[in-house]
DNA sequence: GGGAGCATGTAACGGGTTACATGATTGG
DNA sequence: CCAATCATGTAACCCGTTACATGCTCCC
């Protein structure tokens, strides 16, 4: 047995895990899901790579798809997963370690390069980063109140709270920031 | 004037502005630096990537080098980083927009597919995800108390106390999740 | 003697993005 | 009529990683 055996990458266990919320979806409508759900946490693919990380997903059988005609003419192609994939997705759930959260934050970098800016401006970038913040949080609450309350939205609706928490939580931070920044020259220890 | 135009990515900015903090490092010393003050907020470049950002600023005429020797057949190659260098980095920094944090959360997105997990087994994640934190956390705490009292570090330090108080609400948030998912099903419109 | 740290680099690979191409339907 | 949404896909590209290759020195 020579064949493959390197675990597919996070963005296929993503892709399969909007589809084991759902029952038959197209590309399109996963990457939809994808941006107001999991994308809170975990970076949401381009639709190009949800439809190459599906066909991937076939070929695994982990998925399969039919053919069905949205309008005449036009056809979509609808996805589900198989039981092999949600035993797949199970699988890695359980078993797989949890790897230490990947983190690029360009607010703290320009921070850091705070030496290299101008004071008035730096605390501009904190106010676009915290507009930025606050806009995401919008929607990350809207979405958790459309899946509060149905059962099967429990573990999606936990994920979305702690998202509204942590991003409240960047909101504490920005302010914290800063004061730091401001009160001249701060960081060493505080009172 | 046709040639290249595009902006460096933006681990190129992180490279030149570890060299902006220093005088002259070479590109293992960068690696080290970067790991222990960026690292903890913006993704630390691999060390063969160190080399070949520090070969891209170099054509760039962002940074200049010299070859040393650092003992007898031994040659070490030390960078620093020039004036246009450190004038385009200030210009990134002053006027580049803030992109939006990318995060990728293996937790939170472990919980959100929870419906496929073993109960026991979810719990046993986060504690995994708690102790990656926890030692993460550390290592702020050190690297923060490191730079803190020096006047040429205020930036660096004030970026790790954001970090610092970044990975305390990480633990908070973990805490929480546990309460979630402990207290039976929770996930609605808390207390 | 062997492993860890210092030091630099190449090569292969893949993950993932943007841009491009196409085209129908619906609503303002 | 035009823009947005639905819908799928290809191609080019590059960012970045891992693995490999090499070799010295210091310390146990």
């Amino acid at each position: 047995m020579p064949a493959s055996q390197s675990t597919p990458p996070t963005t296929a266990w993503v892709v399969l895990g909007v589809l084991s919320h759902a029952k038959e979806l197209s590309g399109y409508e996963i990457k939809k899901w994808a941006d107001s759900s999991v994308g809170f946490f975990f970076v949401s693919p381009a639709l190009s790579q949800v439809y190459s990380e599906l066909r991937r997903l076939e070929a695994l059988g982990y998925a399969t798809s039919r053919e069905a005609p949205q309008d005449d003419l036009r056809n979509k192609r609808l996805y589900r997963s198989t039981e092999l994939g949600t035993q797949a997705l199970g699988e890695w759930v359980n078993n797989a370690p949890v790897e230490a959260p990947v983190l690029k934050h360009h607010l703290a970098l320009k921070v850091w390069l705070g030496h290299l800016a101008d004071p008035g401006r730096l605390r501009e970038l904190v106010a676009e980063h915290v507009s930025t913040i606050e806009r995401t949080l919008q929607q990350v609450r809207a979405s958790r109140e459309r899946s509060s309350g149905r059962a099967e939205w429990t573990y999606p609706a936990t994920a979305l709270g702690w998202a509204e928490r942590y991003y409240e939580g960047e909101l504490l931070l920005a302010e914290q920031l800063l004061d730091d920044i401001e009160g001249g020259a701060a960081g060493d220890d505080h009172a």
